[in-house]
RNA sequence: GCCGAAGUGGCGGAAUUGGCAGACGCGCGGGAUUCAAAAUCCCGUCCUGGCGACAGGGUGUGGGUUCGAUUCCCACCUUCGGCACCA
């Protein structure tokens, strides 16, 4: 299209101010200068794919840097970098097919997405861009390793510490002081379970693995421990849950966070298994059910299982687990409704009443979450109730329903589970909902129906008769007591797995010593950099590819002691968790970065990206800066102040943008269409930044009008100067006022996120102005002014036209007058009866008799009101006026 | 199943300490300009009835609170996003 008769030509004015920007550094932000105050906005750092850039990555920035530019308008030393989270599978995927190196891959896509971002005129500071994958960010990310590596967690004081002031408990051989140390650090190596395909030789994540086979070509996939590095995120739970008290995030992102955390609050009792020196402990959060508990249930892979198996079940219990291992975790729940399980023979017994009760292994037991073990209690927990029907386990009631919780649950239920009692009706009469609760408690006291919630304790001898709560807090007593139980809390948040088997991430800096022992690098040694391979794929016994660098993995120390390097890389994740620090101090080779920089510019003000981070990148992310904040490398707690997720742009069909459906919209070819200003705008135009909205390309033709119409005022078409109906003079009452609510309004949006209120607050105005024979410079200028950091290109070449010199991403924001913007008369609705039946004109501040007066003297008003005498009469200044007869 | 967000014209959306529903933009209809078209400009545009002034209805559905509800409360339906037996 590129219609540019008008004189509007917007590539070659983008293009123009680009360079300019580009030339005169405009948006170096100055390291700690205290004449201003800061204010730091962050984009979450792309991926740079091959496929480039696509629209929804410039919602986000076109936000940022919206705010980014106003804050310099409002005098604010703004910070706003970007950079690039460069490692992961897809170079390294392309490596394997083509042979070409990442690194090279990984050039040449940031290379162009970086032309693509350009493109739009953000206004970064390009000398802080950083690159997780440059040897100098990832020595500091190795160098953060290092820390948690050499850091331990004190319970007392609930924060890390240097492992050198770990206390050791006396006693201890050489060999179980290292155990010791090694088992106290932030990152530890496990033996996990892992998926893993043994046709592609590899580890695949939970979301590549399908109905036990894998996403890619379909090949059977187990559950194998190996060895893996894992971070003791665990240790943080606490803290990751209490300091979102201090962050300005939706409740929404808060909760979700909190519930990924998933405090329990219960306890831990032992069972002692019947036969033998053996202990069960399993996690409860109603150990008040203690004595309706009928059978125990450990998860398959429970390490004591094969040792308590009894000799005539050894096969069935094998046959079970292997079944069970060929599941991932997302078949164990999703497919397998119908509960399954095999009885091992074995007996524990129950501490409180010294019970035997029946071990059990079912796959509806998790190894990874509480001990890997829990007592049942049938009548008390659907799963268990479940199970317990199936294979005919007898129940025990043991407590008395709650009738208010109880019908709370029925009703959230739908249905009760037991045949003898009638459907639920929740509009049964009072007296009808008591027979049918009556009938309910009896089934459940029964044992014929399962009751989750809250009561008074039934058949629990000396417990009898206790509230669930009081229950709760004495037999915890009376258990630890007796050695029996502790109180416990458990999080759902489980340790991170921290290692993968690929090439392209970052090396860890650790040495395996030939008789075992793990020796960390010092940090005069990093970076470790990657070495050069020839096969990008892991070996067939499932090594990761660096076991393919023979010259690199075998290390021989001063003393002469042989070492194999780690071979495994850390997670995308890693590089993604602190590059926020490094863009305070990108250069420095000396430290990762200065802490008089870093005081001065944490934290982030604002942050934003999208919500499929809002639980893992910021769980990760927060976790290690609470661990530099322990070790006094950052000064604050929470690295983001205030957080939004801008919602997903999707097709012009609706649906989500992708390849396969053809829906998806290339930025470059809407840039050379209608410029990068119009791209900004639209983007901004759609709705709410939060919300997910349609992409609709005559949307895109309607901003790119309104820049049009914007330009006409201005610049006359043919000579190219400004046009001639723009002159100095005074600006007119009606359209100084309207000036001044634009002001006010489009700031306020803009420190609000709400910038598509905004763009229709700036259409308003010019539709008022370009409307006008005369049209003041001066409100044009200023006018520009706040056009600018939506739509920063053609501001400043209108600014350049009005006769300046300088960019205008430094002139001040203008001021409103708040005299100015008040209307001077107000139209009110006058209603009869709610309905609406005149409007009538009065002065702004006229009282309520004058408003009352004007009213009843409305002829339409008279007619309405049909003789009868007003009984009320009800004033909202500057609103409506409504008249009860 | 659980948790979260949201349902407003033909479309994107605006309006909430409860006070004139539909700002702004798209699309559509009509007109101007043009040999004609594109572009541009002007007018109209929630629905129903009426030539009309006007009347009635209207914010997913059904109730409730209120002088007054898109906004608050209860129940339900739908869509999208997240989680997945967490004992």
């Amino acid at each position: 299209m590129s219609e540019k008769k008008s004189g509007y030509d917007f590539n070659a004015i983008e293009l123009k101010w680009q360079q300019y920007w580009n030339d005169n550094k405009t948006f170096k932000a100055a390291d700690c200068d205290t004449a201003k105050p800061k204010y730091y906005v962050l984009d979450m750092f792309p991926y740079p794919s091959g496929q480039g850039l696509h629209v929804g990555h410039p919602e986000g920035y076109t936000a940022t840097d919206i705010v980014a530019r106003y804050k310099r308008n409002k005098g604010f030393n703004v910070l706003h970098p970007m950079g690039w989270d460069a490692f992961g599978l897809p170079a390294e995927q392309y490596a394997v097919q083509t042979g070409t190196h990442p690194a090279e891959t990984t050039k040449n896509n940031i290379d162009n997405m970086r032309r693509q971002i350009k493109a739009l005129g953000f206004s970064y500071d390009w000398d802080r861009e950083v690159n997780t994958t440059d040897t100098n960010y990832y020595k500091w990310t190795q160098w953060i390793f290092l820390k948690l590596f050499n850091s331990y967690f004190d319970q007392t004081e609930q924060k890390a510490k240097p492992i050198e002031k770990l206390p050791i408990p006396k006693g201890l051989s050489e060999d179980e002081k290292q155990k010791y140390i090694d088992d106290n650090r932030l990152a530890y190596e496990a033996e996990v379970a892992v998926n893993w395909c043994p046709e592609l030789g590899t580890v695949l994540a939970n979301e590549e693995v399908i109905g036990g086979l894998s996403e890619r070509g379909s090949h059977p996939v187990v559950r194998k421990p190996m060895r893996q590095w894992m971070l003791r995120i665990t240790k943080y739970a606490e803290r990751l849950i209490d300091d979102l008290a201090e962050v300005d995030w939706t409740e929404s992102i808060k909760k979700l966070q909190i519930d990924w955390v998933g405090k329990s609050i219960g306890a831990e009792v032992n069972f002692k298994v019947d036969g033998f020196d053996e202990d069960i402990w399993v996690f409860t959060t109603r150990p008040d059910t203690l004595f309706g508990a009928t059978y125990m249930v450990m998860s398959p892979e429970h390490s004591l299982v094969d040792k308590i198996t009894a000799d005539d079940k050894k096969q069935e219990i094998e046959t079970y687990r292997q079944e069970a291992a060929r599941k991932s975790d997302l078949d164990r729940t999703d497919l397998a409704k119908e509960k399954s399980g095999v009885f091992t023979g074995a007996y524990a017994i129950n501490p409180v009443n010294e019970e035997k009760i029946p071990i059990w292994i079912s796959d509806y037991v998790l190894i990874s979450y509480g001990t890997g073990a829990i007592m049942s209690v049938p009548a008390h927990d659907e799963r268990d109730f479940e199970f317990a029907k199936k294979f005919d386990l007898p129940i025990i009631p043991v407590v008395d329903p709650d009738r208010n919780e109880l019908w709370d649950y029925a009703r959230r239920m739908g249905k009760f589970a037991s045949e003898d009692v009638g459907q639920i009706n929740v509009k049964m009469s009072n007296k009808g909902k008591e027979k049918w609760l009556d009938n309910v408690v009896h089934e459940i006291i029964q044992g014929r129906a399962c009751y989750p919630g809250k009561g008074i304790a039934i058949n629990s001898k000396q417990f009898s008769g206790l509230s669930t709560a009081e229950f709760k807090e004495q037999i915890a007593s009376w258990l630890s007591e007796r050695g029996l139980g502790e109180k416990a809390i458990n999080y759902k948040l489980r340790d991170w797995l921290f290692s993968r088997q690929r090439y392209w991430g970052e090396p860890f800096p650790l040495l395996h010593t030939e008789d075992g022992r793990i020796v960390a690098l010092s940090e005069d040694d990093l970076p470790l950099q990657l070495p050069q391979v020839d096969n990008y794929k892991p070996t067939g016994s499932g090594e990761p590819p660096l076991s393919n660098a023979v010259d690199w993995l075998d290390v021989t120390l001063a003393d002469g002691t042989k070492c194999r390097r780690e071979t495994n890389t850390m997670p995308q994740w890693a590089g993604s968790c602190w590059y926020y620090l490094r863009y305070i101090d990108p250069d420095n080779s000396e430290k990762a970065w200065d802490s008089e920089k870093e005081k001065y510019w944490m934290n982030v003000d604002l942050y934003i990206g999208g919500a499929e981070h809002a639980v893992l990148h910021l769980l990760y992310s927060r976790f290690w800066h609470k661990v530099l904040y322990d070790l006094g490398y950052v000064s604050t707690k929470e690295p983001f102040k205030k957080l939004i997720n801008q919602g997903m742009i999707l097709g012009e069909d609706g649906q989500k943008m992708s390849k396969s459906r053809g829906n998806v919209v290339n930025p470059d070819h809407v840039i050379a269409d209608y410029g990068a200003d119009s791209m900004r705008l639209y983007e901004m135009f759609m709705g709410p930044l939060e919300a997910s909205k349609p992409w609709n390309i005559h949307g895109v033709e309607g901003v790119y009008r309104f820049l049009l119409k914007a330009w006409k005022m201005t610049i006359d078409e043919e000579t190219g100067k400004l046009d001639s109906a723009v002159q100095k003079t005074e600006i007119g009452e009606e359209t100084l006022k309207l000036l001044h609510q634009t002001i006010k309004k489009v700031g306020g949006d803009i420190e609000a996120f709400r910038f598509n209120t905004a763009i229709s607050a700036m259409m308003i105005f010019v539709n008022h102005l370009s409307k006008q024979k005369v049209r003041p410079v001066s409100a044009i200028e200023q006018f520009t002014k706040i056009l600018a950091p939506f739509a920063p290109h053609i501001a400043e070449e209108m600014w350049q036209k009005l006769g300046h010199n300088e960019t205008l991403v430094y002139e001040p924001w203008p001021e409103y007058d708040e005299e100015l913007v008040k209307e001077k008369e107000v139209e009110l609705a006058v209603q009869v009866l709610g309905k609406i039946k005149d409007r009538i004109v009065v002065a702004a501040d006229a009282d309520e008799e004058q408003i009352k007066e004007k009213a009843l003297a409305s002829e339409k008003v008279t007619v309405a009101m049909d003789g009868r005498e007003p009984k009320k009469i009800i004033v909202i200044k500057s609103r409506l006026v409504n008249i009860i007869v």
